[in-house]
DNA sequence: TATGGTACAAACAAATTTGTAAGTAATGAC
DNA sequence: GTCATTACTTACAAATTTGTTTGTACCATA
């Protein structure tokens, strides 16, 4: 999409960091709001405007654009209703399912983690 | 260290962010290296030369600056002899060493769906 | 006829992240 | 006295990510 030097360093990293199924996981979820949206979407199906509820701040067009990436790696489904005015429905793949389990225990070492930092502070 | 507007909405969001212990510790492994930086630290001991060979096109400038904010971070610990030449080694510590089973899951959601991925193209 | 709600899209701008190139300090080997 | 070695630092530049603002399509309802 974006143009971009073919044999830039730049690129070269991307690639061996793509080659690496840690990366290349970490890679689908990276970024500022990816890990979230997951996250909230849990088990449950939210449309847009509940979405954008959960995060005071997000703007409209960031939203959409992860939602955008998330849908394009087969970790969002996304359901357009025909109706007026129009209701689009977000919900987690299968195998965005199996992060889960993963967000926890991140979760669980930021809970324990933090709280550390906090005490010594 | 750089200035920024106090109440942009980039703030706003960061602090919403690492107030949610999820992000707070995607936060600590996120970026293009870090979460390498850990797993190739693994449970040994690597000197700064040595790191650097792990990725091939790495830029001395990028490594330092990871593994000072790592350091920062405490994931990491850095121990300098006063030899000459320098001789650097780092490792990591113990809420580092945490995130290793983390690490092995995520490598292996990325392992499976890698597969599944170029199966269908 | 005017208004309102939903889920965006487009053009632009700011901020951060990542990379490039060159240089430094100390010392011992040649 | 010059060179090599190691682990950096500095100044600069490119690329990407994130945010702001404005606008649109749809039609039901007032």
């Amino acid at each position: 999409m974006t143009a971009r030097k073919e044999n830039s360093t730049y690129t070269l990293n991307e690639k061996f960091i793509t080659d690496c199924d840690l990366t290349y996981a970490a890679n689908k979820i990276g970024g500022r709001w990816k890990i979230v949206i997951l996250d909230k979407l849990g088990n449950r199906k939210l449309r847009f405007s509940e979405l954008k509820k959960e995060f005071p701040y997000i703007s409209e067009r960031m939203l959409t654009l992860q939602l955008r990436a998330l849908e394009q790696d087969e970790l969002v489904k996304r359901t357009v209703y025909a109706e007026v005015p129009p209701r689009v429905e977000y919900e987690l793949t299968p195998i965005a399912l199996e992060f889960l389990p993963i967000f926890c225990q991140l979760s669980a070492w930021g809970k324990k983690n933090k709280m550390l930092k906090n005490n010594r502070s």
